[in-house]
DNA sequence: CAAGGGGCTGTCA
DNA sequence: TTGACAGCCCCTT
């Protein structure tokens, strides 16, 4: 079925993605069959209501680590939820490779 | 109507 | 191994 936007997409693999597991902007693009929207899946994210229920915050870049700046706001609130959902930080980052959304 | 930016990614040296 | 550059599409001003 036919959905009424691609960020419409976007927004339910997001919710998609179970707790204690992330997933990076790539994967989420190639998911939603647009490898090359990864870009676009960060600003959608950061254009969502502030009421928004999606999991945003599983959402991180290839690297295993935040987007944002270390230390900035919005990283520490990232980063705790993170890690109240099971995830263990290391430094900036965390093991990405055993935390990464598995399909 | 037109132009620029954005929570990125992959490849080259 | 790490550092740097260009490209992708949609939304806002």
């Amino acid at each position: 079925m036919q959905t009424s936007s691609l960020k419409e997409e976007i927004w339910q693999i997001v919710a998609a993605i179970p707790a204690g597991s992330v997933a990076t902007y790539g994967q989420i693009s190639h998911l939603a069959g647009y490898p090359t929207y990864a870009r676009y899946v960060g600003t959608t994210l950061k254009k969502l209501p502030h009421d928004t229920r999606l999991p945003w915050h599983r959402v991180v870049n290839s690297k295993g680590q935040l987007s944002f700046p270390a230390k900035s706001q919005p990283w520490h609130q990232q980063k705790s939820r993170l890690e109240a959902e099971g995830i263990v930080f290391i430094g900036n980052g965390f093991s990405l490779k055993k935390f990464q959304w598995q399909t």
